[in-house]
RNA sequence: GACCGAUUAGCUCAGCUGGUAGAGCGCUACAUUGACAUUGUAGAGGCCACAAGUUCAAGUCUUGUAUCGGUCACCA
């Protein structure tokens, strides 16, 4: 781009229009090397012992497009960058991007299935996949464009893929090495099965939804003693035992009896046992005990020694016993023994309750607990951690991961904005029970398990051709809590691990703590004895104007890039961040949008306003400032001070109000006002104080507004003259010192 | 059931460690072709959800109540 000296740009004398900019800008800046700060040290811009500041992006999922949730998540951590990189640090921001195993299989499957009629059996596992990796390069290329378009200062040149070499390897790694140390191991136990996604999910993964129900009480047979009620009467053919309170008078002749008897045409075998965990004061203080159903039943089973745990539905949520409840799905196979307990007198209360039925959070399938052989990440075991830097561990003391992630953030080695959600934290670790990591998807990271005979290798390589390696890919939660160190080189020994990790900020929605952040703090904890992050800044949810969810059956969402064609990436970030403060919920409207589009403009035209009344300045003067003009350098050097404060302090939205308030109401409405009458006037002295202070003003002022606008303060930076700069690119000029009052 | 958040101008929200209310948008009036595909100036509009308490002083701290929202847990 040319630079004019003695003229105003011929460029400012029409109105800013982004789009006439946005695109060479990029190309300007990623053209420059300086998204990656080796670049920036070996130009001597940044010092090679400097502070490093690293973020890596939460990765997109490469299942579509970018929404403005991303768009926020953009502007708020470009904002962190750009700022940290012109303060001189060695900043470091990562792309990447996520295969989000379950939900793109399930995309593709989708479209498979639409297009061609076939399921991903039909075409074979080698195939399905090569479909699967094709729709995720597409989506990719996509979600890197939208990416740039926001202006995201992101090092492309580390970018990284959870299904990469790279990252293979460290999950390989991962497994491998928490399977030596015990904390990885097979087990049978009730999961939460999704009939609908054909695999298990994790608790996590599993949502409730209020519903109503029919809870029937009835009686087994007619000779049974005891009274039982449920919602799930279908379930009852797979029952061994009636559990009541040890202490209960109702039922202490019962206990240790065992009864047989045909029920809905299966012959079903039901032991009375004693257990605290009933409650005898609810229905009739009795359950009935179906131990593959339910987990609670299988914990009274094993807590009882029972061990005939008969299954009676299968994968596909179908009745697998024989009668009449024969192949009927569950809930016919409901009301089946329903009609049937009233044909025979069984059944003697029928009432309405309300209650959580359980649904996948991916395909929205309704859960059905079933017993299955799955692998598991055991929270509560002790392990030696070898090496730790996180305080209240010491380098070999035992420790549980469970303890390893409290420890983690109780002692401050971890921040989070806002704090509440601290508790949320703990909270959900209280609560946390071992994590199913295996899925029965197909895209995703194979699990490194090798079978042949009875015998079991667990390692990276095939052991030989005469083993089958588990079908079983990896929870896309277990590679993606490795995220922070595996795209720093992880497992090998990286300058990049040694400089930038922990990584500074994790900038994320608060919708994801316990799937990602919690998993990222216990894979980082065990792995490297070190936390992931120092700081986590939790964003909202955009929402639209009138605070509703933006969704597409409301027909209320907003596509980032229309805005940005609209109005200009520079005003769709800061429509973003003033307003969204750190954890709640961020409304936007097209109007807002609009309105920073206007300020865009306002900025212009203050520059050029003082461009054109600067060209006769001789700077090699010393200026003889005004009482007036010492006091709006001042009052400049409290905004740096108050924006500075209020960027460290991760308070965005008042950074950015500040900076917006300061540039419209205070720099044009006041000073350029007052100054019209100065710079046409005719003391010379007072004339050059004053183009001396206008200066300082607008150059300033560019640079506190470029990390939250950067292309409109980038584009008028290349049109300024040579003299006012301290850098040829504003984005990797030196942030504005100042002097407290 | 447990925990968390919200409740301030018509709308969306700021008000940090307590000193008797602010911004943006909207509205009304006036001015202006100006650095400004407009902008500026002025104005109207609020028992800061309710109650009690601490204090010389409370949107701001404490307790309780109500309404809305959220997260987690869950009994058949």
């Amino acid at each position: 781009m040319s630079e004019q000296n003695n003229n105003i740009p011929e460029l400012f004398l029409a109105p800013y229009n982004p789009d006439d900019h946005e695109d060479n800008l990029y190309a300007l800046w990623n053209d420059s090397g300086y998204f990656n700060p080796d670049n920036c040290i070996k130009d001597d811009i940044t010092a090679p012992d400097a502070e490093p500041f690293s973020i890596v992006l939460p990765p997109p999922n490469v299942t579509g497009t970018l929404h403005m949730g991303h768009a926020a998540m953009l502007a708020i951590e470009d904002i962190l960058v750009r700022y940290n990189r012109m303060q001189g640090k060695r900043t470091l921001w990562i792309p990447g991007t996520d295969s989000a195993a379950i939900a793109t299989q399930s995309k593709v499957e989708k479209i498979l299935l639409k297009t061609e009629k076939k399921s991903r059996h039909d075409l074979g596992r080698d195939e399905f996949l090569k479909r699967v990796n094709e729709f995720a390069e597409d989506s990719k290329n996509s979600i890197i464009n939208q990416t740039k378009k926001m202006g995201s200062s992101l090092d492309w040149s580390r970018y990284a893929f959870t299904l990469d070499e790279p990252r293979y390897h460290a999950v390989m790694t991962a497994f491998v090495n928490m399977y030596n140390d015990g904390l990885i191991y097979r087990a049978d136990r009730i999961v939460n099965w999704d009939p609908k996604g054909q695999t298990t999910i994790s608790d996590d993964e599993v949502n409730y939804e209020e519903r109503q129900a029919a809870l029937y009480t009835f009686k087994y047979s007619k000779d049974f003693p005891i009274s039982v009620a449920t919602t799930r009467p279908e379930t009852k053919v797979g029952d061994t035992a009636v559990a009541v309170h040890p202490d209960d008078a109702r039922y202490q002749a019962y206990i240790g009896k065992t009864y047989d008897f045909t029920f809905c045409d299966v012959p079903v075998s039901v032991t009375v046992i004693a257990d605290k965990e009933v409650d005898p004061e609810f229905g009739t203080g009795a359950v009935g005990v179906t131990p593959a159903h339910s987990k609670i039943d299988w914990d009274i089973a094993d807590r009882a020694g029972i061990t005939r745990r008969p299954q009676v539905i299968n994968e596909y949520a179908k009745m697998t016993v024989g009668g009449r409840l024969s192949n009927l799905k569950v809930e016919a196979a409901r009301e089946e023994v329903v009609t049937w307990l009233r044909a025979e007198g069984l059944l003697e209360k029928e009432e309405t309750v309300t209650q959580n039925i359980s649904t996948a959070e991916r395909s929205g399938g309704i859960i059905e607990p079933l017993p299955k052989l799955q692998w598991w990440i055991n929270v509560n075991k002790k392990f030696t951690l070898k090496h730790s830097e996180i305080s209240g561990i010491a380098s070999g003391s035992e420790v549980t991961l469970k303890e390893l992630m409290i420890a983690a953030v109780a002692h401050e080695n971890i921040d989070i904005f806002p704090e509440r959600f601290k508790r949320v934290y703990f909270n959900w670790i209280e609560n946390l029970n071992d994590w199913c990591i295996s899925r029965q998807i197909w895209y995703g990271h194979r699990i490194p398990v090798w079978f042949r005979g009875g015998e079991l290798k667990v390692q990276i390589e095939s052991p030989g051709a005469d083993w089958v390696q588990e079908s079983d890919t990896l929870d896309t939660w277990f590679s993606s809590g490795l995220w922070t160190f595996s795209t720093l080189g992880w497992p090998n020994e990286t300058d990049d691990l040694k400089t930038y990790h922990p990584t500074t900020v994790l900038e994320t929605g608060y919708d994801i703590v316990f799937f990602w952040v919690a998993r990222m703090i216990l894979m980082s904890g065990y792995h490297l004895g070190q936390v992931p992050f120092k700081n986590v800044y939790l964003h909202g949810l955009v929402r639209d104007g009138k605070g509703r969810k933006m969704s597409k059956s409301l027909d209320n969402t907003i596509d980032p890039l229309d805005m940005i064609k609209l109005y200009g990436a520079d005003a769709t970030r800061l429509s973003l961040i003033i307003g969204a403060a750190p954890g709640n919920d961020m409304p936007l409207s097209e109007d807002k949008v609009r309105a920073y589009k206007k300020f865009a403009n306002k900025i212009w035209n203050i520059s050029r306003f003082v461009l054109t009344n600067i060209v006769d300045a001789d700077w090699n003067q010393t200026p003889k400032l005004s009482e007036r003009d010492d006091e709006i350098l001042q009052d400049l050097q409290d905004n740096v001070a108050k924006v500075t404060t209020d960027i460290e302090k991760f308070s965005l939205y008042l950074a950015g109000e500040n900076a917006y308030h300061y540039i419209w109401h205070e720099l044009a409405d006041k000073i350029l006002e007052e100054s019209k009458p100065i710079l046409s006037g005719d003391n010379a002295d007072a004339k050059f104080a004053r183009q001396y202070v206008l200066k300082e003003c607008l150059v300033t002022s560019l640079k506190l507004l470029h990390p939250f606008m950067p292309f409109v303060t980038e584009t008028i930076w290349q049109h300024a003259p040579a003299s006012l700069k301290d850098s040829s690119l504003l984005m990797v000029a030196k942030w504005p010192s100042y002097t407290k009052r």
